[in-house]
DNA sequence: CGCCGGATTGATCAGTTTCAAGGCATGTGG
DNA sequence: CCACATGCCTTGAAACTGATCAATCCGGCG
């Protein structure tokens, strides 16, 4: 049994700064971290979902905030913890490894998108990310803002928006938000939306085993 | 006494796709690691300087290719041999961590300057790293032709011009390169260079221990 | 019914890229 | 030892992408 905590949407949950007292995991809802310029510039680091890990950070002290997206459970276990017995067990040890390489994979592929892929490849990008990790057969459910894609993908809400107009008349996506509050797409053609990305651009993120996730939070 | 390998400009060290079979560290001269679309957009992901090590990358084939950027002087270690020895020892173990979250926690950083900053900030933080890691007294010496650096800050080599240029003229650096393969550029007001950058943004990089090289290249 | 949050769309503007033309050191061959 | 080619940087002008500003729309909710 484990104590699980709730969150509104836009809720803090930890900020940029705080002492890393934790290692969390996404239960159900969804999480965004981020960075926030003092003029009010946004980055968007990532985004996780439930089954997800996030809050494990290199530092003593956050350089990231993390916010829930929507209503949000998560549970969490010490950081200290996690760093003592990572001082003496190896299977722990690795596990933190583990994820802190995924955290850096991620890193590295976000920045050639942002470094070097224009805008409708972002944006194809971040579906085709999303339709990999939480998509249906082809229909992905996103309760996050246009805002939130957009800092994800370093560039404007109206820019975003502009952009799933253009690959929903290439009929390659489609739009289904009726409601304003859960906004559903459909890949409709994953092949083309692949396309549209340069080839050698890839990246399937690996995903943190079972095993892994049962050490750290066992 | 350690074996060193010599590689010439612009020669590759080892190419995204190849087995990870070494983890490097630089001897003399400098190393970019970067990754190129088929298109030949290029994004540079980082340098590394005399005594730094790169080439620890998670997976088991390399994501990125790395180049010496001058005549360079490497030397390696068997990264077989790290893995081996991180799974029974655990200053080892650490070890790895270590540079893994280095890894990271730049590549946070050069997210939001590829996300949220414009030319010359991003020129700014350039400039900026580079003084605090190569810098002495404020005296810059790179050997990095300007296409690198603009490889790396996400934009063209006129535009990198361009804005070393509009730093000069505010004061802030100096040119130096009165050759074109030794380049060097003094940093005449620190204060200012920083004050172009958002006050948030900073981050010194955590540099890697003695301790933690000493135990992986012994 | 009318307000509110958020998305879309349009028009204009600015920052960057792209294309093109020198310029200046270094290196090479006569 | 000079002349010319080469590699790379700088600068200028034109073209474009994406940002900004502003208006409108639309569904949910009080």
């Amino acid at each position: 049994m484990k104590f699980t905590y709730s969150f509104q949407r836009d809720e803090e949950i930890y900020r940029r700064g705080d002492a890393v007292a934790y290692v969390y995991q996404v239960v159900s809802g969804s999480v965004r971290i981020l960075s926030k310029l003092p003029d009010g510039r946004r980055q968007v680091g990532a985004f996780y979902f439930a089954g997800e890990i996030f809050g494990l950070e290199p530092e003593t002290h956050h350089v990231w905030s993390a916010e829930a997206i929507e209503t949000t459970a998560i549970c969490r276990v010490e950081r200290e913890k996690v760093n003592r017995k990572a001082q003496s067990n190896l299977s722990y040890a690795r596990g933190v490894l583990k994820i802190t390489e995924r955290d850096l994979l991620h890193a590295e592929d976000h920045r050639i998108l942002l470094g070097q892929l224009d805008v409708t490849e972002r944006t194809a990008a971040f579906f085709l990310q999303m339709n990999n990790r939480i998509g249906v057969n082809g229909t992905i459910e996103l309760n996050m803002r246009t805002e939130d894609i957009a800092d994800y993908l370093g560039t404007t809400l109206e820019t975003v928006s502009r952009s799933i107009t253009k690959l929903s008349q290439m009929g390659i996506v489609e739009r289904q938000w009726s409601s304003r509050i859960l906004r559903i797409l459909t890949v409709r053609n994953p092949r083309k939306l692949r396309a549209i990305l340069p080839p050698s651009y890839a990246l399937e993120l690996p995903s943190i085993s079972e095993t892994v996730i049962r050490t750290l939070f066992a």
